[in-house]
RNA sequence: UCCCCGAUAGCUCAAUUGGUAGAGCGAGCGGCUGUUAACCGCUAGGUCGUAGGUUCGAGUCCUACUCGGGGAGCCA
């Protein structure tokens, strides 16, 4: 008999019909007579219900030893529910414990769990209704955004993860090496690189645009989509060292497109998201956060709003508001200015562009006006800046005056300005964090548990 | 890295002005023929984050450290 799994035994079985489920036992209500065992095989937010008649093999013995966590098999024939809570369920002919799960000493319990504790258990906390309906939307998620860039005849590149250029000072950054560091800690030497592995300090990458840059000018639209790394002290909701990036690049497309694009993107991904995880967008909504599927809904009916930064200083400015921090043309928004704007002022995503050169990194387009730059951020409620992107500086002069001005040595990036020396066209993109995505769909508040295994200074345990 | 808050039973928390530790849930045992956060009864379970200090006496006050949370910066 083949595995069927939970959630298309309740989605889609009839009553009479006889399968074969596996899977790990949420909680089970023991009697003498017979028994009802909730089974998750983590295809579902919803358990199945298994009843055992005491009539069964092994009745006493298997019961006795069926705790939360131990994992089962079970055939027998599927039956219309009596009871509330369950269109169908399974009355066992046979029950089988594969593993058992000692209750002294199985941390989880069928009672609600702090996110915090859960975290010091990741390699048990899938298990819980939370943080596997996180797990199942962060699949849907990426499945949602290849399917968005393929069906765009995009192609996926593969930039590298180990890199000997600091692209863009985007970050503190790992490094990369093979030298015996307990030996050179005590030589007290200067440290010779050309013995290193790559023959020069080497790095994880903090981005991959620059290299999509180069398939861009060849290939068309593309993106890439793989782990990034900063080695950022960060300690806030929203940071990790290691995480997920998504970053397209597109050549013939200027500002306006890739804002587009941007847009299209996300209402996208929130689309299929809804559509494809009812169930746990559901629950999300009854215990995470009351107002999300409001908020997605505001996302998907509704334009972005966009708007230049010297408009949204001059917002603020009249706003009345107090701030923290004082709003100046030419100083970076803080992020109670973000979040006043995208949560209080207009209540629904904003597209802030061109933004002052002079907070702006080497790389992108400067303005007929001088003073500022094609830069883009998208701002949403509650997470706060999810994109980050640019139309790029095509001209090649511009660009080396550029590299100049922010200290960035031209003769590094010698193929970067290649790519403007040889069939040089305008061309835009942007960086598209997946766990705050994640974070936005779910609304889940803090980064690490939209992450399987999140790694944040201090922490790399699992 | 900076500011604020916290750390007490397996989990979530309580303990007046300093006087030697409590609840709910969970667990173990027993009961229960349709439960679904099952229910009812009994039982066990704690070097009060670590190291110092003040005091007759510290979970409670002071210092340092570790870890966690919220906010800030860095950004995605």
């Amino acid at each position: 008999m083949n595995i069927t799994r939970v959630a298309r035994v309740l989605r889609d079985c009839q009553p009479e019909e006889e399968v074969e489920v596996r899977g790990w036992v949420r909680t089970i209500r023991a009697k003498p007579a017979f028994s009802f065992i909730e089974l998750n095989d983590g295809s579902s937010l919803k358990n199945l219900q298994i009843v055992v008649d005491a009539a069964v093999d092994g009745y006493e013995e298997s019961i006795k030893q069926i705790g939360t966590g131990a994992s089962v098999a079970a055939t027998g024939t599927l039956k219309e529910s009596p009871g509330k809570g369950q269109r169908i369920e399974m009355h066992a002919a046979t029950l089988r414990v594969i593993g058992t799960a000692d209750a002294e000493t199985y941390p989880l319990q069928k009672k609600r769990h702090s996110f915090e504790f859960l975290r010091e258990i990741a390699h048990l906390r899938p298990r819980t209704n939370t943080i596997g309906a996180v797990a199942r939307v962060r699949n849907a998620v990426t499945a949602s955004i290849h399917n968005f860039f393929q069906s765009r005849d995009f192609v996926y590149v593969h930039t590298p993860i180990v890199t000997a250029s600091d692209c863009e000072g985007a970050g503190e950054m790992f490094q990369v090496t093979t030298l015996d560091l307990t030996r050179l800690a005590q030589m007290k030497t200067e440290i010779d690189y050309s013995q290193d592995f790559f023959g020069k300090p080497s790095y994880l990458t903090v981005s991959g645009q620059l290299e999509a840059e180069i398939y861009a000018t060849s290939m068309g639209d593309c993106y890439t989509f793989g782990p990034t790394f900063r080695a950022e002290n960060s300690n806030t909701s929203r940071h990790l060292a290691e995480f997920w990036m998504i970053e397209p690049e597109m050549p013939f497309y200027e500002l306006d497109d890739n804002m587009r694009l941007a847009e299209e993107f996300i209402r996208s991904v929130v689309t299929d998201v809804l559509a494809n995880c009812s169930e746990d967008m559901e629950f999300f909504n009854l215990r995470i956060d009351k107002t999300l599927l409001e908020t997605l809904k505001n996302i998907t009916d509704n334009e972005f709003i966009r708007l230049p930064y010297t408009e949204a200083v001059e917002i603020l400015e009249k706003s009345g508001k107090k701030f923290d921090y004082a709003v100046e043309w030419g100083r970076d928004l803080q992020s109670e200015h973000e979040r006043f704007l995208t949560e209080e002022h207009f209540k629904q995503p904003v597209i802030l562009f061109d933004y002052p050169r002079t907070i702006k990194p080497f790389y992108m387009r400067v303005n007929d006006d001088g003073k500022t730059v094609r830069a883009m951020d998208v701002l949403v409620p509650r997470v706060g800046e999810i994109i980050g992107g640019s139309q790029r500086e095509e001209r090649y002069d511009v660009l080396v005056d550029r590299m100049k001005e922010c200290d960035v040595e031209p003769d590094d990036y010698w193929w970067y300005l290649d790519l403007r020396r040889y069939g040089s066209v305008p061309h835009s993109g942007f960086g598209l964090g997946l766990e705050r995505l994640v974070q936005l769909v779910t609304g889940m508040q803090n980064i690490r548990d939209v992450i399987p295994f999140p790694r944040t200074p201090k922490n790399a345990e699992f």
